[in-house]
DNA sequence: GCCCATGATGAAACCGGTTTCAGAAACAGT
DNA sequence: ACTGTTTCTGAAACCGGTTTCATCATGGGC
């Protein structure tokens, strides 16, 4: 007959119990612990001794239901497990907790079902929420932005916005390659939707301003296996060399031409978006896209606090900007391989 | 003077509105979002209808103070963006997504005291926590466990766990290695802690059973940084194989090597522990021991459900056998390199 | 020594639900 | 027709805090 091993709740101490014991009111505890000062000196310590004793403290969820907030934010990424997202809401998670908010997070598995389900359970529990690449439904975000809401790599009306904007360094990325004098470069695309449109726009840009045909394949789901994939089919084509949607499909490449006994750079120049920790391990060290994960994640952060805070938000949505890192993995043409 | 772009909270509307509008009682409204079948099919269509109609939807935090059940779990991990960490947290928000729990998630970075504090601040919030790896102290771990609560990787008196062991299978590694022509197998230290303590256990049991005298480096903080430093360390000595904390390392020992310009697994053989992503995307495909990341995410949620509901929890640490997967990275010894 | 502003406190309402308890109505049994 | 169940429903208390508003001292100004 051992004693339960995972006890539950030992009855939490109520606010009430805190007052009778210091002989005050209910409404002074709760000064205590909210606007100490304008309760007097003595009778503070006198309450926080009492409560020290009766190690009580504050219920969160009952201070939520009578403070109408909730001081929880809530983060909705379509792959909780993916290194992008991850490192978005390891940055959205210490950036809130600084201000002390506590974070839920939920994954989509790319379900626009899903997602929207848990934006929605989630609304009424957090303060702010912050929805990374949604698919979901313009009119579903709509009604979503009903409490203080975010959106990431996603532009809707005049919704609150952080994007990650590749397009420049997708631009770059082509220029260099171009430099390096390559003249056929494919672009292997991902899933629909906002990323991939931006990388997209800088690919044809580029192209167009240096005369280079562009091609496309894909889509593709955007992992390892869809470039495994994809670099076949690059080696049917005359190209030397591509640009990925992500970094996970470059390596994907990266990985297929290795098997296949081919070199990088030597016999195509493989170029990621994302510069996840991946870019740095695989071997040739991939170039890449840097995208500002994090940062993107802060700021959304910041959007959110504002928002609930009623300060002004940027009417604009925030854009930063991505950077081209050259590594390894693009090397000059090699004519007549 | 557009409207505001992000409105908030149109005022709920309450039972108690939804109630008089479908001229019944408070009480009703509630059995009727309860206990359906508790309540007169026509009343209860009636209620369902107005507040279909008025968008009712029963308040999560109000339904929490007054059930003493929040529908939440929460957890909390080393590393978000670690990508083990990652995908416990993705199989755990999935698993407790099948039964309605919303999760928590939050990292320590490895601070004792910001993980005790994430756990306490969690812990009424949420009706179970699950720590993964925890390094705050016995006591304090003790006094969370006031609420449902499961440890990963870590034992504590007989509270709930479920640990992923590695022993067994880094001793596969080594018989591997061995059976291999390897006699200098060296392994790189983790930080001190449940999983390091395991791996060194398997590897020592394997080696005295071989008779390979165990070398030992590290401890390191098991980033891909320290592989890459490891992997000079490890060359002056007369290893021809390594056993790697984890993948990261591992992957880093890689790189580090091909940068030296050394063949993998030509001139050491290298072994990681995970089986993260990483492991199958990297050149070459790395050898390495297969934890069930996802696997004990689930059962740590299984558990915390069965202790939330009052039914029997295992009285004894769950074990997930770890499993050694033979890929590219190992070889045959070269003698006289 | 009187008046008024100021500061500290408590009573009570409220946040938005759930649940116990008791009463009314409907039903069955004899 | 009368009694004993069973089914439905509502009143009221409760979950554990916050906040408004009124009250009562207190202290400063004149």
């Amino acid at each position: 007959m051992g004693e339960p091993v995972v006890g539950r709740g030992e009855e939490r101490v109520s606010i009430r119990e805190v007052a009778t014991r210091a002989g005050v009111s209910p409404a002074t505890v709760s000064r205590v612990f909210t606007r100490p000062d304008a309760v007097a000196p003595d009778t503070r310590d006198r309450v926080l001794a009492v409560a020290q004793e009766l190690r009580y403290t504050p219920h969160p969820v009952a201070r939520s239901l009578a403070r109408r907030r909730t001081g929880n934010l809530g983060i909705v990424v379509p792959d909780i497990a993916n290194s992008f997202s991850a490192v978005v809401t390891k940055a959205v998670q210490q950036e809130a907790a600084r201000d002390g908010y506590a974070l839920f997070v939920s994954g989509s598995d790319e379900r626009a079902q899903d997602e929207e389900q848990w934006a929605r359970a989630m609304a009424p529990q957090v303060d702010g929420l912050m929805l990374v690449s949604p698919l979901m439904s313009d009119e579903a975000l709509r009604e979503l932005a009903d409490i203080p809401l975010v959106l990431s790599n996603r532009l809707l009306d005049a919704l609150p916005a952080v994007v990650t904007d590749a397009s420049d360094a997708v631009g770059h990325a082509v220029e260099h390659l171009h430099a390096l004098g390559h003249r056929e470069i494919v672009y292997l695309a991902g899933p629909d939707g906002f990323a991939n449109t931006m990388r997209l726009r800088g690919y044809h840009g580029a192209c167009r301003r240096l005369g280079v045909r562009p091609r496309e394949l894909g889509p593709f789901n955007a992992r390892f296996a869809d470039g495994v994939r994809a670099a076949d089919l690059v080696l049917a084509t005359s190209a030397t060399a591509v640009v990925a949607y992500n970094d996970e499909v470059a390596v994907g490449v990266l990985n297929r031409l290795a098997d296949r006994g081919l070199r990088v750079p030597d016999d195509l120049s493989v170029v990621g978006v994302d510069d996840t920790s991946l870019a740095e391990m695989v071997t040739p060290r991939l170039t890449t896209v840097r995208l500002p994960a994090a940062e993107s994640g802060r700021v959304g952060v910041r959007i959110l606090l504002d928002l609930i805070d009623r300060r002004p938000a940027p009417a604009e949505p925030v854009r930063l900007a991505a950077e081209l890192i050259v590594r390894s993995s693009t090397g000059p043409v090699r004519h007549g391989e």
